[in-house]
DNA sequence: GGTACCTGGAA
DNA sequence: GTTCCAGGTAC
């Protein structure tokens, strides 16, 4: 395993990289003073236009990495997250679809059940495309009547729907709802996750993570970005994720139109990510 | 080529 | 803070 840690030597590498050979690998104390030398850097020009992901596509191509393979050492165990600072947006944990999964109930069920017309159905999109995008949490219900129960004697949270939470503004929504599903009330198959199922898929991607909150500006149609502030976040918590989630910190986020399902997403409210570790370094 | 993942917003 | 939304890739 070769350690690179220069300009020239880097750009050798990724070179001989496009031909076959692997990225360069860090150490984790060269990557912080990579990203260290990123964030000296000031201001950088956003390099993926047209792209939402462009800051952290971006800071990927300043590491010469691609996209989820951390140049370092155990480099599984290791994410990389990047995110603006003062936009009020979640961060995304991680994917997974409910079980259970042979019902793929997303678009099988929520979608065309309890989904509603696109606002681009007939112009972006087919005159038919449905919508469904609920981001549910567990203190409160969403304006259509979702939550999400934790069920510690089953060990799986769960999606629950209650008509009567509905909010008046969609009555019009709710009486098709009534109409597609035959009757109204609770779900009749529940969306869940086991817990164990939950744990892996979480602690597997997010034990030992980099994260990186970057300040955003905007010149002509232009982003810059500086990448200001640098986390080293290691030992994810399984209670305390599950403590997020009851607390309303971590969400769920369903996110599908006919045409595309974008995958039911797990999200953590705004600078919340160090909360689910158990040991936090900032540089 | 479909599904489940990835990266994330704007109002 | 809530509601609704985006372009991509791995397999």
């Amino acid at each position: 395993m070769e350690t690179i840690n220069t300009e020239r030597n880097l750009r050798q590498t990724h070179l001989i990289g496009m031909v076959q050979m692997s990225q360069p690998v860090y150490s984790k104390q060269e990557l912080i003073e990579r990203l260290k030398e990123i964030r000296d850097k000031g201001w950088i020009q956003n390099r993926r236009k047209g792209n939402t992901g462009g800051i952290g596509n971006t800071l990927e191509d300043l590491l010469e990495i691609k996209e989820n393979n951390l140049p370092i050492p155990n480099s599984a165990e290791w994410e990389l997250k990047t995110h603006r600072k003062n936009n009020g947006s979640l961060t995304t944990l991680f994917h997974s679809e409910p079980s259970p999964r042979s019902l793929k109930i997303v678009p099988s069920i929520l979608l065309p059940y309890y989904g509603w017309k696109h606002e681009k159905a007939g112009t972006k999109y087919p005159d038919s495309e449905m919508s469904f995008r609920q981001t549910i949490n567990a203190v409160t219900r969403t304006d259509r009547g979702f939550c999400i129960v934790i069920d510690y004697d089953e060990e799986k949270i769960l999606i629950s729907f209650d008509p009567g939470k509905v909010s008046p503004k969609h009555k019009e929504w709710l009486t098709s709802v009534e109409e597609r599903v035959g009757h109204i009330g609770e779900l009749d198959i529940q969306p869940y996750w086991g817990f164990d199922d939950l744990f892996h898929t979480a602690g597997s991607k997010l034990l030992n993570c980099f994260y990186i909150d970057a300040e955003v500006k905007k010149e002509g149609d232009q982003e810059y970005y500086l990448y200001k502030d640098i986390y080293m976040l290691r030992k994810f918590s399984k209670q305390k994720f599950i403590k997020a989630i009851q607390n309303g910190i971590v969400l769920i986020d369903f996110d599908a139109r006919t045409g595309h399902n974008h995958g039911t997403k797990f999200r953590i409210r705004e600078d919340k990510i160090p909360i689910l570790y158990e040991e936090v370094s900032m540089f």
